[in-house]
DNA sequence: CCACACAACTAAACAGTGTTCAATTAAAAA
DNA sequence: TTTTTAATTGAACACTGTTTAGTTGTGTGG
């Protein structure tokens, strides 16, 4: 998936150079939804891991942890362009269940980025809990937006050589607007 | 397109569908990816078309033709699902140029939003140009990031009931940010 | 009116794909 | 050692995109 992509990935050939026959991913995963499904998790996993090792390296003031946290999204995805971007491009029948594992997976992700919001924001009463979660599943929406038309070169963007340093800024404003 | 989607669209199946044979396709269209962003480019005029719509018919002040645009930026996207998707969907290889009437198809989408946020903003000045089209572009960023990852259920944005009220949240403290 | 040229279109072939499933092999239990 | 269970295969099926030789239709110049 990572040096193919989503669109030229085949299961056939994956299973051949793990040194197995196609059958066999429908007998493990079940289908090929869930073989998608279980690649894509991994991807968001290291995403996580990528985005925790960027705050833990990061010293500075909450502003700080912010732009590593941005930083650290943006180079996660250009790094790893197609596995990134088969996140996106995999459609899953929302009428089949995800399994808890992979779950975790893709939540663990919102959970960080609540995490360092409600740190940034301060010590948020309980009240705004509920407005907080909106803030952040927007905010996580904002940058995502500039991350995908970035990697995939839509609109002329591309002229625009900082994408991250503009998701940041949108961010600053959104958060700015809601503190205290 | 619009009722199977990008995913089970076939080619085979449209030129079956047209009365035409698969070969007909690649005489007119010159290949498969060539065929699609031809498709997409229509879907990319209808899509203006139906934000034009919406703006003729908003006779508020400034802050409503902001809204009528996204929203009907979201209503588009809704109500042609699989279309709009598509538009994502299909990774064009910068390789190879696109038609210069498709390349209008797609820059007039970002022309409107130039020419609302412009007004919004009050007469721009010359040397803020710059700074206006680099917003104009975040701006569509923001937004796109709402719509897709609403569209596409992906993360828990489901329990968002207006994703489209909180693009507008976050349009609106980024275009007061700049303004004057 | 005819032969010709040219465009539009087809149909078949090729190499791939996802999906299913009877048959086979390997491993574990009795 | 025999039997049961799990893992794995490979072939079949109906598709897909892509290419190309060949066929059809249509309008033009003599």
């Amino acid at each position: 998936m990572a040096e193919r992509g989503f669109a030229k990935f085949s299961a056939r050939e994956a299973a051949r150079r793990a040194g197995y026959s196609v059958g066999t991913i429908y007998n493990v995963f079940g289908g090929l939804d869930a073989y998608l499904i279980a690649i894509n998790s991994q991807t968001f996993r290291a995403w996580s891991e990528g985005l925790e090792a960027a705050l833990a390296g990061s010293t500075g003031d909450d502003d700080a942890r912010i732009i590593a946290l941005v930083r650290a999204y943006f180079a996660f995805a250009e790094a790893n362009r197609n596995a990134w971007m088969a996140i996106y491009d995999h459609r899953i029948d929302r009428s089949q269940a995800i399994a808890k594992q992979d779950e975790a997976a893709r939540e663990a992700l919102t959970g960080i980025v609540d995490r360092e919001v409600t740190r940034w924001l301060g010590r948020g009463d309980a009240a705004d809990a509920d407005a907080t979660r909106r803030l952040v599943r927007s905010l996580i929406a904002t940058v995502h937006g500039h991350c995908a038309l970035w990697l995939s070169g839509s609109y002329a963007l591309m002229r625009e050589e900082d994408p991250a340093g503009q998701a940041l800024a949108r961010v600053f404003e959104a958060l700015s607007a809601h503190r205290g």
